[in-house]
DNA sequence: GTGAAAGCGCTAACAT
DNA sequence: ATGTTAGCGCTTTCAC
């Protein structure tokens, strides 16, 4: 009943005008006088009455929204990002819109429209393809955005990421350590976090003088299944003895793959490195070998920067944050022989 | 630059009024002639203007936002129902807004209140302990709302969940089949599924004469590490032989710990099983025995029960919906010896 | 087929 | 310390 009660109400209740109430509302409390503003506090709290947001948002142009896209919320990559991003909007008071874009890159655009349109204050971009008309559009929104987990040529725009090319390399080398010469890898040009962490590991095949075309190619992220024939083939053919998966969640994919329909076994007959080091990679089948990101904080520090953007709009900043990724050393590598010591 | 362009803008590059666009917009276009829409239409389309949502809601008290409140984000079953609502979402072109509650009741509270002055039609909670004073709060506030695998006695709170107490039985009796004797289980109270399927549960110990006070009892759902040195009572003293994990992603938890810090071997020194059947259980170090419940489409027929609620205003319908969980059996369970057959 | 005017609930000058 | 007024950008009578 009391649904459509308004700050008009509540005036007329406490027997001041809208502008005192409103005062009141905003914690402009010096303008107002301690008995006024007692006796307006007690009327809010009888009615029960709230605000409406919407009408504020129109007239201040403030709308406390941060538009959150995201690539597989269902990968705990992602989940993990969403929540150091959900807990940090939490504190500050912030709400969050979000959307699956399932890696549609026409379904991000769409978003990107929606988003604009219910005039969030800043975007996040968990893996979003970029393209060069999405930044203008934003731009010319004049909406702040920071992409995660991906990087763009576009100059100023803003992003957090781990070195994805370290990554790779590490991954590379890792495997040389323990006697891999034969190394296929999954590629994926869809995004640029998978493009970089191949550039990565590929170059270091390369320095190290070893084959670096066992390439599985993966066109949509979301048809992994479609990698499995020609992962088989690679093993069969090329023997190769090592694999560098892109990241856990497929990379616990091929596990099952392997172990139930190829009857193989890991790392015994194929080695496995994954990246991202999500939570259940330690409890898998074969406990995976994975290169880590602190997935928790890119999500909390992208939100930090993202205020940061919105709150000092007269300077048009640009953040690129840049994590170290680590090695976790688990049991998917075989040691074939040790090269060190 | 255009991000100031109304519609007032519009009309007047047009040469029509406030009214003729505004019709244009929300699709009467048999009020207006063709020669005036595609006029009209091209405009818009070369300012590349969008209306404003803010404006629209406030005046139409239509906000074609929807709040989702989710326990933890992180657990791969909540990132499986919420994939099935965002995606629904999507299709019916509303907008989510999310929080994560981190199983903390009064923070549920507080998001309660900003989604109502969000002016959201409606709410899907996943897994919130609902109190009676906060379905008074939503009632008053008109807005519909839909729990997600919890259950309330309140009656006219509509629900979507699998039939927690029948997966419990379903645990007990596999157990049983196969021979165990000893049977332990993790009790939380704090989460209605949870007292549910340990209700089954127990029982069907009970009705097998069994002793069914091998409990482990949690407090705080976040804090799973507690439970551990419960568990290792329950193992050396009362030799349990089997345990009930609650969910898939505590048991994950549980066979890590028996693993790693125990030394013990799943299902030879213990059998375990869980719920939910997150994807990663069958890739886990010991393919889990769980029940199975349809994540996805618990999350997308919440949100069309939800849009019915919200459509049908005029009766003040409930909808309850509970779907029939599975035993998935894997590997985690030792066959003792076998009563069947 | 089209437009003028009012108003959704709030805040922000600008008075007083 | 408080009130008056105008207006955010849209939709919706009601009139023509």
């Amino acid at each position: 009943m009391n649904k459509n009660i308004t700050i008009g109400e509540i005036a007329r209740l406490a027997g001041v005008s809208k502008t005192t109430v409103s005062r009141v509302l905003s914690g402009k409390t010096n303008l107002v006088k301690d008995e006024t503003l007692e006796n307006i506090s007690k009327i809010i709290k009888e009615q029960n009455y709230k605000p409406s947001i919407i009408a504020r948002s129109l007239r201040t142009k403030k709308t406390k929204l941060i538009g959150l896209i995201i690539a597989d919320i269902e990968n705990p990559f992602y989940s993990r990002v969403a929540k150091g991003i959900l807990d940090e909007a939490e504190k500050l008071n912030y709400t969050i819109i979000i959307s699956n874009s399932n890696h549609s890159t026409s379904l991000e655009k769409k978003l990107l429209d929606t988003f604009i349109n219910r005039q969030v204050e800043g975007l996040l971009l968990a893996t979003i393809k970029l393209e060069e008309n999405m930044v203008r559009i934003l731009q010319k929104a004049g909406i702040p955005f920071i992409l995660i987990d991906t990087k763009t040529d576009i100059e100023s725009v803003s992003y957090v990421t781990s070195d994805n090319y370290y990554g790779g390399k590490l991954a590379a080398e890792y495997f040389i350590q323990n006697g891999h010469r034969n190394i296929g890898y999954l590629r994926c040009d869809k995004l640029s976090s998978f493009r970089e962490r191949m550039l990565g590991f590929k170059k270091t095949l390369q320095q190290n003088s070893l084959n670096h075309d066992y390439e599985v190619s993966l066109e949509e992220i979301t048809c992994i299944g479609k990698i499995f024939s020609d992962l088989k083939t690679l093993i069969r053919d090329e023997k190769i003895t090592a694999f560098f998966a892109g990241n856990d969640y497929i990379a616990i994919q091929v596990l099952k793959y392997l172990t139930n329909e190829l009857k193989l076994t890991v790392p015994e007959d194929l080695s496995l490195i994954g990246y991202d080091n999500i939570s259940i990679s330690s409890a898998a089948m074969v406990p995976l070998t994975t290169i880590m990101q602190p997935k928790y904080s890119m999500g909390k520090i992208a939100f930090e920067q993202l205020m940061q953007l919105i709150n000092d709009n007269q300077i048009k900043g640009t953040a690129k944050i840049v994590f170290k990724p680590e090695l976790l050393e688990r049991k998917s590598v075989k040691k074939i022989n040790c090269n060190k010591g």
